[in-house]
DNA sequence: TCTATTTGATTACTCATAGTTATTAAATCT
DNA sequence: AGATTTAATAACTATGAGTAATCAAATAGA
């Protein structure tokens, strides 16, 4: 009882799921239409399921062929990763591990966890890809990467998020502002500038805080633009569009016409968080949870 | 790359990895020597990945081959459960529902919550367990169960938990004690009695409970039995053995020399809870999480 | 040290079956 | 009614899984 079922079966199945029609079906598999035919009969035969439902000129998936499809998507998928993994071991590696990051965290903090981590476990390859929030989650969810590096604050059920770096604010202004770090005293004095920021659909809890800073200060900002990175907040803020409220991290990194200026006598901070799927079982994940959360 | 690899290699790897022996797991698999070797090696080099090291008179596994055992063991293990879970669709039923509990449960919480869920879902395979608290977590970790029902609080990560049925406690005495409901006012009246309690190994935070109500009381009991179900607590009672303190719904179901009063006006309640894990993909679970959460 | 035994790899064969081409049956469109 | 598109069926081919026989190497035993 399904015993004499192969892989081959299985990719044959998936790809006439989808196709829904077996000589298209066929042709994709570089095989021919009745080969197609008699696997999929067999394999219905042999696991005792009816997987499609054939109709005078069309094919369907039955209940249970669509739930199958569903399943050996995902099984397969991480039959890849499974392989490609063993690879990487095969090849003296310890292991690999992708990152997800939210690009003001490039600065400071990544560099810093990873080359510590690095250190320990040399042999761990590292994948790094910047995108937004949302991004990560998705793609956490998806397993397309084991970590993400985030400025949100609720994550959705499955995922674990756990407190990195905690950083304050500071106001960018264009080099040649009459504003400096000696005679700046507060916000109000900004009061009547244009401001940049980051788009609310970056981090809607992001975006929440700085407006709190503003509330702070008792001002409602007038704000020119919302643009999505960090360079182009930089771009504009020397080119005199206005000035910006970023993390000060962002300080490092950047060689513009434009100066910092802490905010660290406002209560408000901005917290870079990891994020990871606690059903992702690659094995080195465990190391970096341990390293980075433990100090 | 990987390509020509099919489900049979993997059966063989995991049985000679199991062995580590050719010519034993070429037995075991009903197979030869030689075309067991054969196919070993050809994964191997399909694979790309050393997964034995031949040594002298012995076959150990390399690091990539340990790996590659684990995850293809879990595999291949969800890969028979869906195809189970697909032949139940395709005979008619929507799903199957494995549950855990502890006995405790079976009285009043799990037959009501079953029925009322039946109604909605007919369809739905049921299968019923009794186990105590920690072999649920380890049933549930190892996707044995998909549900269970347990008195604890604290589970590890992964695991879902959410509250179900908070119950009072109550005393259990013989059928012929001299105390009755007119005649009990606190727990001080048995405080010369011996106690039979459910074994501390049950849950510990069950126990600790129950340790809460006599500190409450100002005594620390003397206790002459420890055992782990309830209808055994019960034979002992209604033998003169001793008096217990039980969750209050264990009264039904039993008909026995013995009777409850049940301690309403001490402040410590037993929470039935129900346990299931994040990473399970059984479709039907989500039905039963919403049917019995949300009331 | 020589022989017997146990190990996995190699070789040469066969036989089951995946995949082929050609055809049929049924339904739909002109 | 004839043309076309669909999947199933039938008969054939050839790939490669599995086999028996043998080899090479490394012990173990006398």
């Amino acid at each position: 009882m399904s015993n004499q079922i192969e892989l081959r079966h299985y990719k044959y199945f998936l790809a006439l799921a989808k196709d829904l029609h077996f000589r298209k079906a066929a042709e994709r598999l570089y095989i021919s239409q009745p080969g197609l035919s008699r696997q999929i009969k067999q394999m219905e035969e042999d696991l005792g399921i009816n997987l499609f439902e054939r109709h005078n000129r069309k094919v369907e998936l039955t209940k249970a062929g669509l739930y199958l499809q569903n399943e050996l998507t995902n099984t397969f998928k991480r039959l890849d990763d499974i392989i490609d993994h063993a690879k990487l071991l095969n090849d003296g590696m310890d292991g690999n591990l992708k990152l997800g990051y939210v690009g003001s965290a490039m600065q400071l903090v990544i560099p810093e966890l990873l080359l510590k981590y690095k250190n320990k476990h040399p042999n761990v390859l590292f994948n790094l890809n910047e995108m937004d929030n949302d991004k990560q989650i998705h793609a956490l969810l998806n397993q397309e990467i084991d970590v993400g590096f985030v400025r949100m604050e609720r994550v959705p059920r499955g995922i674990e998020i756990q407190p990195v770096f905690e950083d304050t604010f500071s106001l960018v202004l264009p080099k040649d502002h009459p504003l400096t770090e000696s005679n700046f005293n507060d916000l109000s004095q900004v009061k009547d500038e244009s401001f940049i920021l980051f788009d609310s659909s970056y981090s809607e809890s992001y975006h929440e805080k700085v407006m709190q800073i503003f509330d702070h200060s008792q001002f409602t900002p007038l704000i020119s633009h919302y643009t999505v990175n960090a360079s182009s907040i930089f771009r504009l803020v020397e080119s005199g569009f206005g000035v910006a409220i970023v993390p000060t991290s962002l300080k490092l990194g950047y060689d513009m016409g434009i100066k910092f200026i802490e905010l660290d006598n406002i209560p408000q901070r901005t917290t870079l968080r990891m994020v990871w799927s606690n059903s992702n079982t690659n094995p080195v994940l465990e190391n970096l949870i341990n390293s980075i959360i433990k100090k």
